[in-house]
DNA sequence: CCATTTTTGTGAAATAGTTCGCAATTATAA
DNA sequence: TTATAATTGCGAACTATTTCACAAAAATGG
């Protein structure tokens, strides 16, 4: 079996394109061309077909897309037809929004496990689930099986709570500490910056001054 | 003048690699090679040197970069060489934990301004901004020369709070609702869909089912 | 002062990603 | 039935970005 390459934009998009068609499921639409998702999401449609065609073909020459049908494949193919265990570590200011943050869960992501090292933080409740001393990481990975951790730590802390990640057999991190993380190549690893994002609206703000 | 496109990408590694010079800075180290930057931050020297290239020579063959000069010329070239003053809107668990993130406040960012319009809401204190109404925005952008706001509504209000910071003379948009957004093309936008990054990690986990 | 080493800056080559253009397919209307 | 319109899928062309490779410049050590 041939493996290509999906470009990264490409898989984001998919994800765009999966919440458009929630959309429409909402709005009771049947059928969806190419074109209408492309002004949905503000990409042009050639770009929809493409990113498509990496994964099959979906659509219907001269009609487009079954809306519920394109809607399973893309949640089937960004693997959204489970729910994913996760585990959070800090549970600061960011981790405790994103921990109650509703985004996550509406999309399969459920975080099951919260830990800290903070004495103060351990015990109190973040909805419904407890916050935990970062010892028991590894019993909770497995118990939960758990493949994915979320990084909330400060900058400091960062890369030791990802070694622990690894180690604990953690497969995918999402990273929102500012700070360059080591992994293993079989860890896959993506970084979340807050402020990089800012510091591209304010470069792109300097530019005409 | 000509004016040559930056590529995003490169604007985002600008960010990363002005993050880890003032690492370096922190350290003692006066001298850096784009090798030492490339093995920081995880891309390669060429990259680091051809990013810099866009802007300008800072380097000295033989030698590398003086750290404290590059990194000078870094946070010039990203406008952080400056206070920007932010409007947020949605004082909800997300807004409140980039209220008090300390990240923003280190790269010059100053949320000034925090509006919201659940009465409940209104009148308490983060950090030590108070939340107001949302009929305020005109005025405070105003006083405070806001020029960036950050939207942290849920999706439904999404798109009317952003029309409002458009007619309140906005130029910079930094959205984390789950919405695509219609704004005039004098205004940049920016997007960080929090679900999108794990189900980048969701579906390169279900790759290798 | 010259040979050697280091490391930048940059044109050229390679790779990756996007857009174009159109044949193929389906639906619709005459 | 047949012409017309709509829209996909996809190869080809184009554009953008990254990597390569090396001359040029600076430092170092004999």
């Amino acid at each position: 079996m041939k493996i290509y390459k999906i470009p990264e934009a490409t898989v984001m998009r998919l994800s765009v394109y999966s919440r458009f068609l929630h959309q429409l499921i909402d709005e009771g639409v049947a059928t969806v061309s190419s074109g209408d998702i492309a002004k949905g999401v503000g990409v042009s449609s050639a770009q929809v077909r493409k990113d498509l065609a990496y994964f099959g073909e979906f659509g219907t020459r001269g009609v487009g897309y079954r809306v519920d049908e394109l809607y399973g494949h893309l949640m089937k193919i960004l693997g959204l037809d489970q729910t994913w265990n996760i585990v959070l570590i800090g549970a600061g200011k960011l981790g405790s929004a994103l921990a109650l943050y509703q985004g996550f869960a509406e999309r399969g992501f459920h975080i099951s496990t919260i830990l800290d090292v903070d004495p103060a933080r351990i015990g109190t409740k973040l909805g419904n689930v407890e916050v935990e001393p970062l010892e028991v990481l590894q019993d909770r990975v497995k118990e939960n099986n758990i493949r994915v951790g979320v990084v909330t730590v400060p900058a400091s802390a960062a890369q030791d709570v990802t070694d622990r990640l690894v180690q604990a057999g953690i497969k995918a991190i999402l990273n929102f500490s500012p700070r360059i993380l080591k992994v293993p190549n079989s860890v896959i690893l993506r970084n979340v910056d807050l402020s990089v994002n800012l510091e591209v609206l304010s470069f792109n703000l300097a530019l005409n001054r």
